[in-house]
DNA sequence: ATTTGTGCAAATCGTTTGCATCTGA
DNA sequence: TCAGATGCAAACGATTTGCACAAAT
């Protein structure tokens, strides 16, 4: 009954969020939200996605990947770079990227703060502030 | 006498910096380090160049950009985004950002710091800590 | 029945590359 | 002379879009 109940959950949580449960979006949620937090492109998920046997198209993985985010269920993470990443860990915390990889990590919760935050220029109000830290391998 | 010397000094900043003293490397360099501290994009720049009626390529454009922050005369800014933006202000400091319009203000100097740089993952090392702090136009 | 979502292929955007030609030391 | 630079156009990778078709309420 397990499986039956975690649908239930996901169709619930995609409901509240205003969007249908769709089969897509279903398949999708389920590898987003079915183990541990998670850094994907959505190249990445659409792969993972076919491999899984789940059939769906990279337009509707990009489409499903922005309404997720625009409805808080992931955060649209701006690293630099050409490719964007999605979190499943929406709480605030910063990263680590590699750009040999493009790998992404956590950065440990409070291990890494800001001070002071200045002030917006005038007529602009702040909307988040994003920490990177770069890393490359040693040696 | 003024253009003259300026020159002088451009040719020689481009010759230390282990870079022929071409046409357009002089053209672009004076756009770029003429006036004060700036945050160009590759496309501003070619705009630029064509508007102040220097003929040179978009590619060359790139090429330079590149050489030139490799050499240390720009710095590279991995703000997120698809475009890439380069700082004539090669010294630590960090970034106001609109997504709305893609314009890039400094955050004055000292006005935010990070504390407590955690440590890098088991065999990385990090290379730059990059803090955007992202805005947007009030109300 | 009506609205909303999906798939495909073509289109777009910023950037890079291959290669023939030119230029500065 | 000749390595190094440049320009052009084609190639590229990630993302978006237009539109016919399919699925949810």
């Amino acid at each position: 009954m397990v499986e039956a109940s975690q649908e239930t959950t996901t169709k619930e949580r995609l409901r509240q969020a205003g969007l249908r449960p769709t089969r897509q979006r279903m398949a999708l949620a389920g590898l987003l939200f079915g183990a541990g937090h998670r850094h994907v492109t959505a190249e990445m998920l659409h792969e993972e996605a076919l491999a899984a046997g789940i059939s769906v198209s990279l337009a509707t993985v990009y489409n499903t990947l922005h309404q997720f985010s625009e409805r808080g269920l992931l955060r649209r993470l701006p690293i630099d770079g050409s490719k964007t990443y999605f979190d499943t860990n929406v709480s605030h915390h910063h990263h680590f990227y590699c750009e040999r990889d493009g790998t992404l990590f956590d950065v440990p919760g409070g291990a890494m703060e800001i001070c002071g935050v200045p002030q917006a220029p005038e007529g602009m109000e702040i909307t988040s502030v994003d920490v990177v830290v770069r890393v490359r391998p040693k040696r």
